[in-house]
This record gives structure tokens, C-alpha cells and sequence, in this order.
RNA sequence: GCCGCGUUCGUCUAAGGGCUAGGACACCACCCUUUCACGGUGGUGAUACGGGUUCGAAUCCCGUACGCGGUACCA
């Protein structure tokens, strides 16, 4: 008997290779919502098929090395949840994982493409380089690039003799190495979010692969990179979609063709008033956070706010972060991590830019606040009363009070202002919303409700509410009349839970003390 | 300029040739609530434009407009 088909096909399974992907950012400065997103959409697909998440730090641009900007990364990552696999400080079979320490590495496959005639070594300085656009600049091509068309006319291993071009590499003149594109080829993928993409590589520049201090520019290091991490799907910024034909026709000419990443450009993150990508000035501008958390920019006190420290559960800012972008087909808005990692699929992903909403972000915040429990907000939330100077000592009355206001929370910092009566006396009360409707009668009232207090044995709210109301019937006097009364004696505002759930959970002397210190300030 | 990618309520989006184009945020009104919230009900509000193809187009094709991205020895 034959196996059954089926049976071949999961056999099969295990053989296909393993689903690598990776994040790859530069250290030079926080980390942007945008850049937050991919990583959320790595980690999601890695994890979805089984798979390895990558962290790779692109640091071959020394001039803009910024100290701290890499450990920012990993906290970030930290506190969102989404740990990589394998990173410059978790390690990993495929290390180093920082490129600036993997330097050596890439020179010899730029000296291979040169060997194919895949690439040439350019002499130009900057300031020929400058001449030359400045030569080539018209009206209808205000930025020339460095192509086929000027190619033969600049300093460089196509236009020079092999003499003249082996004799300037034995002086030492500083050099790069260019990719030599194609002048009349069609360069075809498919995305798989946006589907057949093609460029003509006549438009396309010769790119730098090498640069003059020896390392790699990204084009260069992304391909080798990949190529060696085995990596198998590529996510990133849409803004690289128009470089993608020279890393494709660079995987093609490294003779890796077979093992290129199937290649995923992700829609970017729109300022929300006007157009543009979102930049961290639109945070500051219309107030609102652009990175993942706190940023300083090193040896100044410029900060730049970030979700985390504005308020934000990881778990809200995740959702957010996923549905900017993609739906899983349903009405479904709040997901967790693990619902996403099932969930998420790359062809429901949508094309075009989304504007960031900040009043759609807060929502999502305050949809899991009211969705976590008391125990899971105690950390947090113990932090911000440390901040505020509000002492919580007893956890367990915490957590009640964690439950009562959390519904009135959108950001983690009210629940300064939505719980500080229940551990600090007043100092201050609106008595303006009293005073208008004041009498004898109602001043006459509250000393008989002190009495009833000070005769209780049992503490509780309803015994408290129902003994109030008996009160107020026995006296003649309407419920209404004297609840909000009570209400701001016992929170100094008009706002807050149930005022006897409050005086149950602040207790019984500090009760009586609230409505003393108001009768006497109302008696003055 | 050139190249690429986009375009559904103000915003995020659903609808992959077939209902009054659905949901969410925000906004407004009402209900609940003797505070503030939560919750509930309802409302305002969109297929950029022009041509095709088709019995039928938000959906497929072409063009236009608009937006964005790229056009660095930055990523």
C-alpha cells in the first residue's frame, strides 16, 4: 500500500525552513511609534508560524552613533513584550548582531560584485559629487543622480583604466564601492502586501554599497545581513520601498536568489492634521507622545515624552499599535498579545498610510483599564501615588479602591486625582456647589448625621446609605438635598464612586472628620 | 522634475461584481445614575474626479487630480 498523499504532505512540514524575520533599526534616538508597529508585526507573524524573532542593530553610521539610544531599544521591547530571539545583548547562533562589529565582514562581497563587474570602485569626493549635481541640475531633473548616464564621466573604475584604478587603490585614495545598475532592465517582485511591484532600473542610482571608512551603507548590510541570519520574510518601512530593486538585484547577483526574504512594505504613520509622515515634532506640537517611552537626547534636557510614561498600559498600546494598519475581518477591536499572535495575517494588512488618532489611542487605553483587574494595576498605579506622594500602605483596601475609580481612568496618572480623597483629606472643597442651597435646616441635619455615625458599630456602605436616607426621612429632608452635600465634604468635588462605598472605605473617624471640617468652614 | 506607492464618514476601518455602503473613535441628543464615570438608545457624517467593461462597479480597466515616499559615502 502507497502512503496516503496527505500523509506526504505533512511529512513535508517539518522540511520547509524555519521563519526567520527581524527588526532592524539604527540607534539614534527613541523609538517611534512607526518603528514600534514593525517590530509588533514581527514579532507577531515570528510567533504565529513558529518562528525566530531577530534584533539586529544597523549601526554603520558612525557619525550618527548616539549613546544610549541602543538600551533604550531593549526596554522599549522589554516593556511592550515583545522580546527578540536573538539580539546583540540576548546573543545567538548568527552573532554578532551589531553590524558596526561585523565590519570586516562585508568588503568581500563588495570586492565579489566588483569581480562580476556587478559593481566599481568610485573615487569622487563629496565635493565632486556636489559639482556634479550642481552641473547636472535642470529644471526638469533638479536632483541627477549618479547613474548610467554620468557614470563614464566620474572618477571611477568604469571611466579610469584598471591601471590607473589599481595604481589610486595602492596610494590609498579613499574610495567607494557602487553597485553598477542595469541600464534597461525590469526588476519584479511581489510583496506580499502590495502585490506586483516593478521598477525600471534605468531610474534607479548606482548606490554606494561600501563606503569610504570600510563599512557597509544599509543596502549592502541588509542583503548580506539577511542572507546570513537567514532571514525568510522582511518587514519594514514603506519608505523603502523605492531601494528595493537594488537589494533584489543584489541578492541576485551574491548568486542568493533562492534564499531572498519574501519582502513585506508596510504602510507608514501619517501626522494626524494635514499629510506627511509622523515625526516626533507632531508629538510635541499637538501633545501628544510619538516614541515608546521617555527620551532625552544625551548631554541635553530636551525630552521627548513617551506612552509609557504618559499613562499607557503595554498591553493598550500594542492594540493600538496593531489595528493601526490591520482588522482581522471582524468588528473585533481589543486584542491580546496572544489573540493577535493567532489572528494577525500579512494579506489583511492595509495599504495606505494611517493617520495617527490620539483620542483613539487613549480609548484603547482606557478600554484595558477597565478591562484589567485591580491586581494587575496595583504596580502601576502604587508607582504614580509614590510620584504624587500619596501614601498606600494596606494592599488590600488599595485594590478596592483600584476597582471602584478605574472606570473613570483613561490615563494611569487619574487615578491621582480619582482616588487621593480615599488616603489624603481635602484640602480644598468645591463649596461653591453647596452653598447657593445651604440652610439651618441642612446644618442642623449633618451635626444629627455625625451623632448617627458615632453611635455605628458596623461599617459598610449600604448599612451607611440606608441610615442615611432614614435619617433624612425622619428629619423631613430629601434624599437629593444632601447627597452632594455629603459628596464634597467626603471628596472635595463633585466626581468620584459612590459616596458610601468612599465613607465605608475611609472609615468612620475620618468620615465624621470630613463633614466637621466643612460644617465649620459653612458655619464661617 | 522623475520614479514608486496610495486614496471609503473628521479619524481608524469593513464590504474581494449584487441589500438603505457596516463597525469603532470623536461629536450631538436622549435614557440610566440624587456626583463624575460606566452602560444603553438614537443621530450627523464617506466610496476624490472623469471615462469605460457589465444587466449591475466602492470593488475590474484606463486617464486625471490629490497625498505620501524616494531621488545621500542616513537608515
Amino acid at each position: 500500500m502507497q502512503t496516503l498523499p496527505v500523509v506526504n504532505c505533512l511529512s513535508l512540514r517539518p522540511m520547509a525552513k524555519k521563519v526567520r524575520v527581524r527588526f532592524a533599526p539604527s540607534p539614534t534616538g527613541g523609538l517611534h511609534l512607526g518603528g514600534v508597529r514593525t517590530v509588533l508585526y514581527n514579532y507577531l507573524f515570528a510567533r504565529q508560524q513558529g518562528g525566530d524573532f531577530v534584533l539586529r542593530i544597523e549601526d554603520t553610521d558612525q557619525s550618527r552613533y548616539v549613546p544610549g539610544a541602543e538600551e533604550y531599544i531593549y526596554e522599549c521591547l522589554k516593556w511592550c513584550g515583545l522580546q527578540p530571539d536573538e539580539s546583540p545583548l540576548a546573543g545567538g547562533p548568527f552573532a554578532p548582531y551589531r553590524q558596526s562589529e561585523r565590519k570586516e565582514l562585508y568588503r568581500q562581497y563588495a570586492e565579489f560584485l566588483v569581480q562580476e563587474g556587478k559593481a566599481y570602485y568610485a573615487f569622487d569626493r563629496p565635493d565632486e559629487l556636489e559639482s556634479m549635481r550642481e552641473r547636472f541640475k535642470t529644471a526638469e531633473n533638479p536632483s541627477p543622480q549618479y547613474d548610467h548616464n554620468i557614470r563614464m564621466q566620474m572618477r571611477n573604475s568604469c571611466a579610469l583604466t584598471f591601471e590607473e584604478t589599481q595604481r589610486m587603490i595602492a596610494d590609498g585614495v579613499p574610495h567607494v564601492i557602487r553597485i553598477r545598475m542595469p541600464e534597461n532592465e525590469t526588476v519584479t517582485f511581489t510583496d506580499m502586501i502590495r502585490g506586483e511591484v516593478s521598477f525600471h532600473t534605468s531610474l534607479v542610482d548606482d548606490k554606494v554599497l561600501l563606503k569610504a571608512d570600510g563599512m557597509p551603507t544599509y543596502h549592502l548590510a541588509v542583503v548580506v545581513d539577511d542572507y546570513l541570519m537567514k532571514i525568510t520574510h522582511a518587514f519594514r518601512g514603506e519608505e523603502w520601498l523605492p531601494s528595493s530593486p537594488v537589494h533584489i538585484l543584489l541578492w541576485k547577483y551574491l548568486g542568493w536568489e533562492k534564499e531572498m526574504p519574501q519582502w513585506a512594505h508596510l504602510p507608514l504613520i501619517l501626522k494626524p492634521d494635514g499629510n506627511g509622515k509622523l515625526s516626533k515634532r507632531d508629538g510635541d506640537r499637538l501633545g501628544f507622545p510619538v516614541f515608546a517611552m521617555n527620551w532625552t537626547v544625551p548631554g541635553t534636557s530636551e525630552l521627548t515624552k513617551g506612552f509609557r510614561e504618559m499613562g499607557f498600559l503595554p498591553e493598550a498600546f500594542i492594540n493600538m499599535l496593531a489595528m493601526l494598519g490591520w482588522n482581522d475581518g471582524t468588528d473585533q477591536e481589543l486584542f491580546t498579545l496572544d489573540e493577535l499572535i493567532q489572528k494577525f495575517s500579512i494579506d489583511r494588512v492595509h495599504k495606505g498610510g494611517a493617520k495617527f488618532d490620539f483620542e483613539k489611542a487613549k480609548w484603547f487605553n482606557h478600554e484595558w483599564i477597565k478591562r484589567a483587574d485591580a491586581g494587575r494595576l496595583k504596580p502601576e498605579v502604587k508607582s504614580i501615588f509614590d510620584q504624587h506622594g500619596i501614601a498606600a500602605t494596606d494592599d488590600a483596601q488599595l485594590e478596592k479602591v483600584i476597582a471602584l475609580v478605574k472606570e473613570r481612568c483613561t490615563l494611569l496618572p487619574d487615578f491621582v486625582e480619582q482616588s487621593r480623597f480615599f488616603f489624603q483629606t481635602p484640602q480644598q472643597w468645591d463649596l461653591d456647589a453647596i452653598k447657593p442651597k445651604w440652610n439651618e435646616a441642612k446644618q442642623t441635619f449633618f451635626g444629627d448625621v455625625i451623632s448617627y455615625l458615632q453611635q455605628q458599630s458596623y461599617w459598610n456602605a449600604t448599612d451607611l446609605e440606608n441610615g442615611f436616607k432614614e435619617l433624612a426621612a425622619a428629619k423631613q429632608i430629601k434624599p437629593g438635598e444632601v447627597l452632594l452635600p455629603l459628596r464634597i465634604m467626603l471628596v472635595g468635588g463633585k466626581f468620584g464612586p459612590g459616596v458610601f462605598e468612599i465613607a465605608a472605605i475611609i472609615g468612620k473617624e475620618e468620615t465624621i472628620n470630613r463633614i466637621n471640617l466643612v460644617l465649620q468652614q459653612l458655619r464661617g
